[in-house]
DNA sequence: CTGAAAGCGCTTACAG
DNA sequence: CTGAAAGCGCTTACAG
């Protein structure tokens, strides 16, 4: 490997100006600026990076801190790492991953290791006590997803407020009046500590009142066993509802092949909408679900972007964006069937 | 931040004898040892890592390469993923996420930047630029997946051939003996690029021919909805077959669902076996199906550890392995149902 | 526009 | 067992 020595020598000059071309960081002449980039040509050069890091006080790394063991399998999971991943490289930079099993003083270890110039921290908590110790420790860092009160912190996360309006609208719009949400025990579980579930479910209750409607809700683990028995739970303690929307990725195609196994027809008996969830995922049901599908990518982008701009004083005023999950087509919505015995039939 | 410099200002030593300590690498009396340990302790010192590679030649970090478009989707890639980080941050080293989006050059961008000691590379292909890139640049690494003579390479990847030949196994000694195999389109259409489609194939092929029967085998894109009308290729093209192997993780729920639309139930007139998906996919199926799972977590690790050894020259010898499937219980296999009009109902 | 020199925070022969 | 010193490959005031 050359050095920037190296080059300097062959091109008869200082490694200082060698320096000033590659980084374009101080006027050099035309004359010289090609007699350096010969040089490098020849010697087939490339700045080491470690140098770099060492003198700038600047490694150019930044970490992407993610739960290590919870939440392992998720549709979006991958989309988001590789995005990441990628606008990190566009802007120069590299990203390491860091996975932390619980909150102990993890964080710490990475940041006084003068490896990283900063962190995008997933799965915030509304009371993370990881955000404080970035916080202490003076690090600059992102969030993907915010804490109760993100008022002076840099954060990308999902609209679920707006995203639950456009939910209960898309059906209501349809014609359905009785529309149950069913949502993520892990997150309702603590309420107080994860902030998607409860966020989404006040927004839907909300929405609910908004159009003069009676919100219901209910809550299931995050598989598709559970799924299943929460289709025989909804027959049975919600017998009228007409449409679901299900904030459960991995509780989902269970939940429809529950509604199947029960002898309903889906849309034609019940509409299923599913909320954050990966399109992939929510082509796994049958028949594929009507997905409001989460921004894994943008997430991904927004949330390095985010921590790039603070990192090299871009970032004007505070960066706080939230991103609303996209409708896709499905076939899993339609117009409530007219229900038998409710004075209606005859409708269509 | 405290420096070395610090700790041995207050310990009244040299510098050296601080970095002795740290790193146990000479022997230091226990005084000595005390009185650093204490400075340390006091400063809240920790050894800065950037300053350490540029000294020592070695920055500890090692890049995971993954192609970044294709594949974006697959139930096992974050188990991958968090085992590896998890596994080099145990052995002191950090992991940097390195998308490629195809072979063109990218990789020598990495290793001539002296960011990485090594490299980790997913989804080798059987005759793989890349890895003549890796082999010309010197940078050490290790193959997950292998090339079609990996001979001289450190590797780890899947047992492909035992695993297609327990599957096979699985399903003879239930009963069955009309068994097709239904891989993965991306694979076949091009069996001269990847490794696990023709080694399978090919393994299957063998099995079937020693036990004396007759194979057959098909193909279908890796979404789910190419497995529902797979399911449709099935029933007309091999209306006798009483099981499926089916080796394409993503078209799977897909072609259960196929099968049952067309009235088969599963596994009572036909077993479906899952070989290579991840369980939580398998599980995405109704019912769920049966699998030999894709060791996500220990490829990540053992292929982490390889390139660890190797750059700490504790490879003794060549390490090359391979790692079988994981049969898992599931509900898609059974004895196959006797076949009307086959001359042997009555049977059961 | 260009250069000499200090320095980033460590490791590692070398000497004692 | 301990230390003085060179050096890893750069960046960056400072001077001209």
């Amino acid at each position: 490997m050359a050095t920037m020595q190296d080059v300097a020598q062959r091109a008869n000059v200082s490694i200082a100006t060698v320096s000033f071309t590659v980084n374009n960081t101080k006027p050099v002449s035309a004359a010289t600026r090609a007699k350096v980039e010969a040089a490098m040509r020849e010697l087939g050069y490339q700045r080491n990076v470690v140098g770099r890091a060492l003198a700038s006080k600047r490694t150019r790394i930044i970490a992407l801190l993610f739960p290590a063991l919870q939440h392992t399998f998720s549709g979006t999971v991958v989309q988001f790492f590789t995005s990441a991943a990628a606008t990190a490289r566009e802007l120069g930079y590299n990203l390491v991953l860091w996975p932390i099993s619980n909150e102990a003083g993890q964080t710490t270890e990475l940041t006084s290791s003068g490896l990283v110039d900063g962190v995008v921290l997933m799965e915030v908590e509304l009371d993370d006590p990881r955000v404080q110790e970035l916080l202490e420790s003076g690090t600059p860092f992102s969030l993907i997803g915010r804490t109760r009160d993100p008022a002076e912190m840099t954060y990308v996360d999902i609209n679920f407020e707006d995203t639950l309006v456009e939910a209960v609208r898309h059906l209501t719009s349809l014609g359905h009046r009785r529309i149950t949400l069913l949502d993520d025990a892990i997150g309702s579980r603590s309420l107080a500590a994860f902030g998607p579930v409860g966020r989404s479910r006040a927004s839907y209750e909300a929405e609910m009142a908004r159009q003069g409607l009676e919100p219901s809700s209910f809550t299931c683990d995050a598989t598709p066993a559970a799924g299943k028995a929460a289709a025989a739970e909804l027959l049975g303690d919600f017998p009228d509802t007409t449409a679901v929307i299900i904030q459960n990725e991995l509780a989902a195609t269970g939940f429809v092949s529950g509604l199947r196994s029960a002898g309903r027809r889906i849309p034609d008996d019940i509409s299923v909408l599913s909320v954050g969830s990966s399109v992939e995922m929510a082509a796994m049901a049958d028949p594929e679900l009507t997905v409001m599908s989460s921004p894994g990518t943008e997430l991904g982008r927004m949330g390095v972007e985010a921590l790039i701009d603070q990192l090299e004083g871009r970032a004007s005023k505070l960066r706080q964006e939230l991103v609303m999950c996209r409708m896709e087509g499905g076939k899993s919505t339609a117009p409530p069937s007219p229900v038998p015995g409710h004075g209606n039939h005859g409708d269509a």
